[in-house]
RNA sequence: GGAUAGAUGGCAGAGUGGUCUAUUGCGGCGGUCUUGAAAACCGUUGAGUGUAAAAAACUCCGGGGGUUCGAAUCCCUCUCUAUCCGCCA
């Protein structure tokens, strides 16, 4: 959520950020704007007739102990007449507030400058980084990863849509030793590299996906249980931003790293076709989250090595991957700069995006009032950064394409400590 | 599901109708002393609106509403938290 108090600053800025996003409601800023305006008149207004009534009833202690009656029922006649006034206005400032408030949430964070700051943001030369070499014979055919998942025993969506319905998914035997090899391997490597490890709620309370941002941008995609009223979380990224919901850390506690690991769900209206065939897109997935909380000067320093770190994961499984930033019509609701991460399926001949790496800036942390209390003592709102590390069942359908070989797939290196295997057979 | 207690500044915690313009302690920032640090001592220290910046002034004691000339304090309501009982992995 953006600042009043900064829109009214940077008007022009936030007109170029948000043509940027294709977003042209500009007249809800202008409204903000006057609303705003109006709201200061109102302000002033009852801050005078506070003033006056606190004054009257000071003097009205003052005379009722000395005792004169008369004078004290001309103070209260005066102040029972600025007490309806203040009383009409006082509604009407709370509604117009209100309405500022409601207008404030519809608005996306606004992109990333480049070239203005000196925050050197990391080169991605729209490279491919790839595997050296493919397992199968040029002769053999190249199976999409549900051929595989059939053929080896791996999972079933089949078995999936009998208990739950279309977009569910059961891992079997090597296959569930998979998925849960490749969540020991992610929170090994983020906890190597400083990250925090956490253990959360998936049902959250809705303070706190509004807090995230989800509310009002992504509402209709949450599963919502009406009966307690709890969300349960579309990722791992809400309850873990959460945790520091009304926090005021020292600037020399920053950076705050934390991981997570947590199935993540999503109703996924709207969607269809290939897009959602197989792992390629489920109702419920799981997911190693991590997330960084720095100031505003260093969060684009955490970008990059968040970057970095998800850039390493993916060069560890040997997987082709390229890395792509997001322009302005692409960002999430809550993001200033995103960086997406896709892995290439040989089978499906397409690229999968397995991770997105965001700085939100202080999008998040004014909504969940996140702040530092900077080296010159003063309080500032923290920025918040997330990244995907990574999503799991496409990570899967990844390694097993590009690891297929007639008669087996060939488990990555790294992950042959966790499997205690070489090949699935 | 039943019962009770509670929500006060960065944190702890006092305050039950009028000097609350919120006591105090810890923490933070600045200084003295010291080669440096710790300790001790001194000073300073909430947020918001306002302003070019300041100052004045006002608002803010979980949210909303009410009683009153006057509310952190009394009443209603909502949200959240804690504890106990019941049920249960």
């Amino acid at each position: 959520m953006l600042k009043v108090s900064f829109i009214k600053k940077n008007k022009k800025k936030i007109f170029l950020g948000l043509k940027k996003r294709n977003y042209y409601k500009f007249y809800i800023i202008n409204y903000i704007l006057i609303l705003n305006k109006e709201s200061k008149k109102l302000k002033f207004k009852l801050d005078n007739l506070r003033y006056y009534i606190n004054f009257f009833s000071k003097k009205i202690e003052f005379f009722f102990k000395k005792c004169e009656k008369e004078k004290i029922k001309i103070m209260i006649n005066y102040s029972f007449f600025l007490k309806k006034k203040r009383k009409e206005k006082n509604k009407k400032l709370k509604k117009i507030n209100n309405k500022i408030f409601e207008n404030l949430i519809k608005i996306p964070n606004i992109p990333f400058e480049e070239g203005k700051k000196k925050n050197n943001l990391l080169d991605i030369d729209n490279k491919i980084y790839s595997k050296k070499e493919f397992f199968l014979k040029k002769n053999e055919k190249i199976l999409s990863h549900w051929e595989l998942g059939n053929k080896f025993n791996l999972f079933s969506t089949k078995i999936g849509s009998i208990i739950s319905g279309n977009g569910f998914n059961v891992f079997i035997n090597k296959g569930a030793l998979l998925q849960r090899s490749l969540i020991q391997y992610f929170l090994d490597k983020n906890i190597s590299s400083g990250y925090i490890e956490y253990v959360l709620p998936y049902l959250v309370k809705k303070n706190s996906v509004y807090g995230t941002g989800q509310i009002p941008d992504k509402k209709s995609q949450m599963y919502h249980i009406n009966y307690d009223n709890l969300y349960l979380i579309p990722t791992g990224e809400v309850p873990l931003i959460n945790i520091f919901c009304n926090k005021i850390f020292k600037e020399s506690e920053l950076p705050i790293k934390a991981t997570t690991y947590t199935s993540c769900f999503r109703r996924e209206s709207g969607s269809y076709g290939t897009k959602v065939r197989c792992l390629n897109r489920l109702h419920q997935f799981d997911k190693v989250e991590i997330i960084q909380i720095n100031t505003c000067k260093n969060s684009y320093f955490s970008f990059n090595e968040m970057v970095n770190h998800i850039k390493d994961l993916l060069i560890s499984l040997d997987l082709p991957f390229r890395i792509i930033k997001l322009c302005g019509n692409d960002l999430g609701f809550t993001s200033a700069l995103t960086y997406d991460f896709e892995v290439y399926s040989p089978g499906q001949k397409k690229w999968l995006e397995v991770s997105s790496v965001s700085n939100c800036t202080n999008f998040q942390s004014n909504r969940i009032k996140l702040k530092y209390r900077s080296y010159n003592g003063k309080i500032k709102l923290c920025h918040t950064l997330n990244g995907s590390s990574l999503a799991i069942p496409r990570i899967i359908s990844a390694i097993i394409e590009n690891y297929q070989t007639k008669n087996y797939i060939i488990i990555p290196k790294v992950l042959i400590p966790y499997m205690k295997m070489e090949k699935l057979l």
